[in-house]
DNA sequence: GCAAACCGGTTTACGAAGCAAACCAGTTTG
DNA sequence: CAAACTGGTTTGCTTCGTAAACCGGTTTGC
């Protein structure tokens, strides 16, 4: 029985944290997103999505591209193959989660 | 869209450590629980169960009797009122979450 | 044409937190 | 009566999240 309840302990602990779940969440729907975009749906100050990105990246879950829009400087964020591989089995262990501790 | 994606942002952080989901979870399915029996359930460490321990009752998620088995130190733990609710919300939160991510 | 404000971020400082290891009072064992 | 065990608590270290300060470059106002 605390298997199940388990679950979540070797969680990995660069998606378990709410703001890096989020931006996770976005990049897994839209193919690739600018800084200003993340910052927006997210919610977070430029500083700590900034933050939260690098670590994501050091963690090989996103690539980021920087480029520019006219004289502009702009940040293109992707999702990698492992980070969408890491997030899905994020998911699935919240759900394990979720539905072994139903009632 | 992305107010259901932040469904995470504003969790519980007292509650989202996994070791303290574990143990939330656990004394949500038994009614009460001494410190050996967490211990071997959740595999922690007995100071970090300690810790975490006081951090939750700090936070009056749970209730801590010390008490005596014969001459033995024994420590009851049981999951307050509060603490149910608090922890059926954050189960929510993350079926949401799971679910807002779907595909 | 130049100072001030703005844009798109990065770096820094710091308090809080998790973890392992050391410690401790009391009890049992040999 | 010393050594080992029980049932924990405290300490020390290191990592982490956040807010605030900073920065190079661009646009705006005068």
């Amino acid at each position: 029985m605390s298997d199940e309840l388990r679950s979540l302990a070797g969680v990995d602990r660069i998606i378990h944290e709410p703001s890096r779940s989020i931006i996770l969440a976005i990049l897994s729907a839209v193919e690739s997103a600018d800084f200003l975009y993340l910052q927006r749906e997210t919610g977070l100050t430029k500083g700590n999505l900034s933050v939260h990105l690098s670590k994501l990246e050091e963690a090989g879950y996103v690539s980021i591209e920087k480029t520019y829009r006219g004289k502009v400087p702009l940040t293109l964020c992707q999702l990698t193959d492992q980070g969408r591989q890491a997030f899905d089995s994020y998911r699935k262990q919240l759900k394990q989660f979720v539905e072994n501790t139903k009632e």
